[in-house]
DNA sequence: TGTACATCAGTGAACGCGCGTTCACTGATGTAC
DNA sequence: TGTACATCAGTGAACGCGCGTTCACTGATGTAC
């Protein structure tokens, strides 16, 4: 239970050769996983992709499964720290069409990720475990968001109905994931965006203070 | 190009025993799916659960996609008829309360079947054919609830944020989408009803005229 | 309703490939002096 | 900075299993009379 494995700060054992080769294998892995979908990869094809030997990922995993939990925590971990920045670019009030506008565009630019992400998605749907890491990755997310709003609540109050801060961040997490769906769907990334500006704009202000810009866009 | 196989609606060729073998079939892919998604199930693992050996598989298939694909079809439709079901109990004037109710019964009850269509959606974001299909079937769905709202326009009217009963009508199906991922995580059934029907009351209701219930539920 | 025959649907054995997994080996990397 | 040695990381061949796919066969189903 205790984590022993990967010491914290300090190289320690770990050569350069090594770390080299298991980024290798995590980008192959991400670009190869992209492309077929997790359940459609073998070992083999991302070995070859990186350009190594089927011996070199069973020095580096012990099986698919830890590799792509891995190459997931990494790659949240990075979007995460992305949207946390572009939360933070404000000052304390917020403008919410551009912390939206910089926001959907961490979260919506790369297909790969959105295709690997719902990969994971299924993947954790079926495996408790998984879906804990999973979800505290998402409380992470909306913990940002609801900080945020909560920030900027007297200059900018929500509307009645959502309640607390925190009912909003959820709901603005659900509006990503529905525009997520969409996307993958119809790949149309512009259309995305407009339309999840709009989504949150309508979740996240008075519905009169706001009246919708007829016909533009 | 021209639709040659299955012919409408007489039987004709189709014996009784190749309809049932073929529904065993389905049934039995439909649970082994959920269990373990598309990519992780093999066609022998298949034809096990369903008590045929795997002759019979090819007998009816040429290929797992193409099951898999004949699948989502036969679930979508079932759900499909079922929403519209839902959406015309109400007379002229929509209770919205009582119709998400109604509409949130049959669209989150069954977690196979939330499963599977995720699997499919993935399964979907790669193939632009299946994706074709699966937007048609959304916006099947849509244009069902779009055609609901403006029965309604006269007595419920939208919030102008929204813009269009169209438009309102994608909200809502990203929010159901939203609430699937969720729901997915967490297994929390009564949650996300509770939740997906606040949702879709702050989207479909001006914010000012119908304040949160404080603390209840 | 019964019998003979034709076609159909599913059987199960056989084949072979892809790939997961292992392991003895070797070149690469790092350390001690 | 150079050399000798120890350990580490990745190689690639080998093994074998699971399973996709095929196919000659047989029992089931349906039809004609």
């Amino acid at each position: 239970m205790a984590a022993m494995t990967r010491t914290g700060g300090s190289t320690g054992r770990i050569t350069r050769r090594r770390a080299r080769t298991r980024a290798n294998l995590l980008a192959a892995a991400f670009s190869v996983f992209a492309a077929k979908g997790f359940g459609h990869v073998s070992i083999e094809e991302i070995c070859e992709t990186a350009g190594y030997s089927r011996g070199a990922f069973y020095s580096n995993f012990s099986s698919l499964d830890e590799l792509f939990f891995a190459l997931y925590e990494e790659r949240a971990e990075l979007i995460a720290r992305q949207v946390a920045e572009a939360l933070a670019q404000d000052g304390p009030d917020l403008d919410v069409p551009a912390a939206v506008d910089r926001v959907t565009a961490v979260l919506l630019l790369d297909r790969d990720w959105l295709l690997v992400k719902t990969d994971f998605l299924v993947h954790a749907a079926r495996d408790p475990e998984v879906a804990r890491a999973l979800l505290e990755h998402r409380a992470g997310l909306r913990g940002a968001i609801a900080e945020r709003l909560a920030r900027a609540q007297g200059h900018t109050p929500l509307p009645a109905v959502l309640g607390d801060v925190d009912s909003a961040a959820h709901a603005v997490v659900a509006a990503y994931d529905g525009v997520t769906t969409r996307l993958l769907l119809d790949r149309d990334v512009a259309g995305a965006r407009a339309w999840l500006k709009q989504l949150l704009t309508a979740l996240l202000t008075e519905g009169s203070a706001e009246p919708a810009p007829r016909g533009r866009e």
